[in-house]
DNA sequence: GCAAAAGTGTTTTGTCTACACCCATGA
DNA sequence: TCATGGGTGTAGACAAAACACTTTTGC
């Protein structure tokens, strides 16, 4: 049964299979994404996406964590499935198919040989050069599904460090959603999902009355992140 | 150039691609998924998804409209891509890279030639037997796809005859989101969406007193397709 | 005239938005 | 003492949810 079954599709055409990762970071004031600058032919000295191919013993999902620790050193990085790019025009050099997957890392969590390597830089995503192939769309659709994404979990645990001012995360959801919030609705309907905890220590360093520090109660956090809970 | 991209390419791994359609009906009851019988193995008679392989000059979203095509007779249908399934065991015939879509289609449109063909048949969503590979994911996927965009869209253009009744529209819902709408309120926020025309013209099948035959307004419906209106 | 489905409004509740002033502190 | 960013509450608008009776007509 099992022989038949490869009799039968051997007959199939055999594609490559690449992965891109759009990879977001918030450095506190901007949203950026990960850039590198491609190192081979085709186009070779553009902007580009960090990818790489699947390999015929790997699954897809663990080949852009490979791709994306290739560049990181980073592990256990949030990570999802944005879409698969199957059009046979879509890069001039072979027929590929792309699985996109976006990716969101602390934007302190570097490992400077490695961006070295790459030449690896952060953009802001205002402010993106022109990418190869269908990388822009690649791009444009993960911001997409990052503000909508971010309107029911609160993403601020994947992109801020482990203990961050109000302001901090109001300032991210203004960079995700290109627009200012108001501060008082803002933290009225974060602070109502209870999955914050005020720390009694302040940061210091942007005022002198100093800012209250939060961090995510993983439990909470974690059951939102099955369920989710509407505050955008 | 082209050439050294080629050159560069040729190292790595290429994999069968496939398409698997996850297609929706509803009969004016019940939500229903279209399955085949399996006529090959591995797995042979067993019930799964409508599928079949990307071909090496051809779009992965070719393909798909090219399965639906193959079983439905259809050419234009509602269709979107869902997912792309990698794990290299999802298959136990062979590696292969599964991109999932799922389609919408307005269930007395079928052929019957093609249908006995493909030894096709309509089954509720509550009673999916057991399937094949990893496909009931992929129709659990499908399913949750169906209500998030039901939420903003109203499907019910894809999957109602050109002209029905309100209580029509409002069973497809019912059986979208498994639980029972209040019959005022969902009248009056899709009215309010402007996209339903009433005819002067009365389904008497189901009551005495007959209901009122409504139709899309193509344009307007077209028109929040792309921009989306919550209206559940 | 009665059974069976169609059609229709109002009240209440909760949520979202807009908006401005005092507080704490270091310099 | 003053300049700077931090922190907090309320009123009005709007949307969502709950809820029941009258209408039509074929039998």
């Amino acid at each position: 049964m099992r022989r038949m079954g490869i009799k039968q599709y051997e007959d199939h055409d055999r594609l490559m299979v690449a992965v891109d990762c759009i990879i977001f970071g918030f450095d506190g004031k901007e949203l950026k994404a990960l850039l590198i600058k491609r190192g081979f032919e085709p186009e070779q000295g553009k902007w580009s996406l960090m990818g790489g191919f699947v390999k015929k013993q790997e699954n897809v999902d663990a080949a852009a964590v490979r791709i994306l620790k290739q560049l990181t050193g980073l592990a256990s990085i949030y990570m999802e499935q944005l879409y698969c790019f199957g059009d046979t025009k879509r890069d001039p050099g072979a027929r590929v198919v792309s699985v996109a997957y976006f990716a969101l890392i602390r934007i302190d969590n570097y490992n400077a040989a490695l961006f070295e390597k790459h030449h690896a830089k952060w953009f802001p995503i205002a402010k993106i050069p022109a990418l190869i192939f269908d990388h822009k769309s690649m791009l444009l659709l993960a911001k997409e599904r990052l503000r909508q994404k971010a309107s029911y979990l609160p993403v601020g645990f994947e992109l801020l460090p482990d203990k961050f001012t109000m302001q901090q995360l109001l300032a991210l959801y203004e960079a995700i959603y290109e627009r200012e919030l108001d501060k008082r609705n803002f933290t009225k309907k974060i602070l109502s999902t209870g999955i914050l905890q005020k720390l009694n220590e302040k940061d210091k360093l942007t005022s002198k009355k100093g800012a209250f520090y939060f961090v995510f109660d993983k439990e909470k956090y974690d059951r939102i992140s099955h369920e989710g809970v509407g505050f955008m």
